[in-house]
Formats: structure tokens, sequence, C-alpha cells
DNA sequence: TTGTTAATGCGACTGGTGTTGCATTAAGAT
DNA sequence: ATCTTAATGCAACACCAGTCGCATTAACAA
């Protein structure tokens, strides 16, 4: 980023608020879980004034939202082990664990999308971003001839992590790395035989 | 049901309150959405106290479990195509029409159960519930030939539906009937081609 | 019909969230 | 060093959601 960012005053003090408030959220996140998290506790815990957060944040949400952009990763790629499969067992292997977590961040914004817009909207294109990133792992086995060419990049992903999400997620349900590995080795497997063509 | 249910006094004006706040949550719900249901709107719609409403159910997600269990099919069971694909294109069928109304009852119950654990279990009883009732659907695959034996039913319905969870409730993203479909006959193949096999 | 009591109606109250006007502090310019 | 003003601190306030004690209504038993 470039030092003036842009913010009418990104100096010291600002700065200071920002990263103990989102310090403070990470903090009350692992404690009380989303559900515990109050604009009031996380200001307590900061040591920055209620309204300072109000003005800044507006609510929780607005905490959660710039805690997960600021948190995005832009470096983010998915690991290249030489095979398709080897690729989507990693990637669900990433997924499960951002997922599993006792006080997971990503459960956290996905609780918040349900009521706050901002929160749905950074959510959506935090996946987005990711999804078009992954696509890439099915190029590179198209390229090396281990799927078929028009196998569709994004059913062959939606098969390998949807699972996770239904299941963790919304479900509610623990799922072994195994079994979520396994996912990961069906979705391959399915675009082997050529069954995840585009039409 | 029996007549005496267990209530204490299941009488006339019990069961009169009950229908009324339950209809009037169903009609603030298409209304409104989920964001805009509030216990207040619903006691003014219904015509029933506040203080009744809060006595009984609680909070609105109180409410919507009860309109939830209340609502339940106890008769419901997969259709019966005579192939596994047909059924599972079916059963896409039926999930996608829940998710992508406007005001889904299932949506919003999904929304709630991320504040509170009753409805989080209602919702997990759902669907345990349908889940295992539709393996019935592999089950059959496997008597006819049609897969092999030992494919595993709950990976199968996993692969068909979870696609449709994922995109349409947590990345709200539309998802056309075809595609819907398609992912019910991805699942169906893998199936087929023997790639969900039990270990 | 009469009596009992669960269920409901009613109003006042509490607690916590979010807002507003003004004073104070400190970042950045000169 | 001094000035300007954005950012913050502070206290008082408004506003809902949810609760509580008590009065009233009506379901069920006799």
């Amino acid at each position: 980023m470039s030092p003036a960012e842009n913010a009418t005053r990104p100096g010291g003090r600002t700065a200071r608020t920002r990263a103990a408030v989102l310090a403070a959220v990470g903090e009350e996140l692992a404690e009380h879980g989303y559900d515990g998290l109050t604009v009031d506790g996380v200001a307590a815990r900061s040591g920055v004034h209620r309204t300072t957060v109000y003005r800044r944040w507006g609510t929780v949400e607005g905490l959660l939202v710039d805690l997960l952009t600021t948190g995005a990763d832009d470096s983010w790629a998915p690991a290249d082990t030489g095979s398709l499969e080897g690729d989507l067992v990693s990637l669900n292997r990433e997924v499960r664990t951002a997922l599993a977590a006792a006080a997971s961040l990503t459960v956290a914004v996905i609780a918040a999308s349900f009521r706050m817009q901002g929160a749905a909207d950074a959510l959506s294109g935090f996946w987005r971003d990711r999804y078009e990133r992954s696509a890439i792992v099915v190029t590179r086995a198209i390229e090396r001839g281990e799927v078929p060419a028009g196998t569709d990049a994004e059913r062959v992903l939606m098969l390998a992590t949807a699972p996770l999400y239904h299941q963790l997620v919304l479900r509610r349900q623990p799922m072994s790395a195994a079994v979520a590995k396994r996912y990961a080795e069906d979705a391959a497997a399915a675009a082997r035989a050529g069954i995840v063509l585009q039409r």
C-alpha cells in the first residue's frame, strides 16, 4: 500500500486505535465467540472509547468485515502438488482448518453475513476471489492431460469443497480430516472420469 | 397426534393464539423477510399481546423453530423415479425450490441457527431426518444393480445437494434449475462409476 | 351453573445498544 | 514553535427488546 493510503489523516494515533481495536476483535472472538462479541466489549478491551468504535465501524459486523478484508492474504494461491487430487486434498485441508477451528473467523463472518449486507458482500467477494484463483488447479490438470479438456473447474471445486461448508457450517457436525480428504478425492476422480464436463 | 397433546390446557384459546401467531410469522416473513421479523411485529399482526408471545416463544428464533417443526412433513419421502439420477434430480429440484424462494423459511431458520441453539438443533434434526430418508435412493440403485454395492449413500447425497446450499445460502449467488440438475447428474455419474465407495 | 386456575392482557420497568453535542487531544502544515 | 483541524474522549440522552407484577379472561372440572 502507498504510505498516503486514502484516509484524511492516517497518522500514528488513527493507526494505533485501529490496530488496537482490530486486535481486540480477534481476542474477544476467540474468547467469547461470535455471540459474545459486542462493540462495548471490544471497546473496553482495546482501551478505545465506545463512541470512537461506533463512529468508525458502526457495528459488530463492521468490525468483522474490516478484520476480514484486512486479514485477506493478497498473495494466496492454491498449492501446486503436481496432481489434481493432491491440489484438491490440500485445498480441502485448508478449508477444513478454517472452518473447524473453535472460534473461526470465517464462521463468525458467515454468521454476520445473515444480518449485515456489508458482511455478506465482503464474504461474497472473498469467495469469488478464492474460487477464481483456485480454478488454476483444474487448468493445470488439463494441461497435464490428467483430465479432459472442457472440464468445468467451478463444478470440480464445488464438488470438493461444498460438502465441507454444508456439514461443518450449516449442519454443525464434525468432519474428520480423512472425510474432507475423501471429498477431494471424489471430485478429482469424477473429473478424471470425464464426468464434470462443461456443456 | 392425540387430542390431549402434552400441554396443560390446550383448549380453544391457546390453540387459536398459537395459530394466529404462527400465521402472522409466515406473513411477516413473506412481507419483510428475516431481517424485518420482530416479536413486536408478529404480536401486532396476530392481535396477540407482546408479553404472550415473549412468554410462549421467547424470541423470533423460537417462533421460526415452532413454524419449522410444525410445518415438517412427517410423511415426506424422496421421489421414486426408477433411476438414481432421476431421484437425485428430483431431490435437487426440491432443495433448490426451498432455498431459492424470496422469503424462504429454510433460509430464515438457517440464519436464526447462528444466533439460537434451539434453531440450530431443530435444523440439525430436520436435516438428519431428511438425509436418512433420502439414503433409500442409493439403496434402491444398489438393488437395481445401477451402482456398486458399498456405494456410500451419505457422500452421494452430499455431492448432489451441498453445492446448492453453498451457492444459494452461503455465497448468495443465483443457481439455475439446470445447474442444480447438473450437480445431481454429476453425483449419480460418480456413483455409477464406482467412485463413491465406502472404505 | 359455579369455582378453580391456566393463559392472556396490561402497564411499568430494566438493561443495553446506539446517538448526539461539546470538550479535549494530537497529527500534520506552516 | 505555533496553528489548524481531524480524531478521540466524555457524558447525557433516546430508543428498543425483553421482563415483571398484577388484573382479567376463559378453559375445564365439578
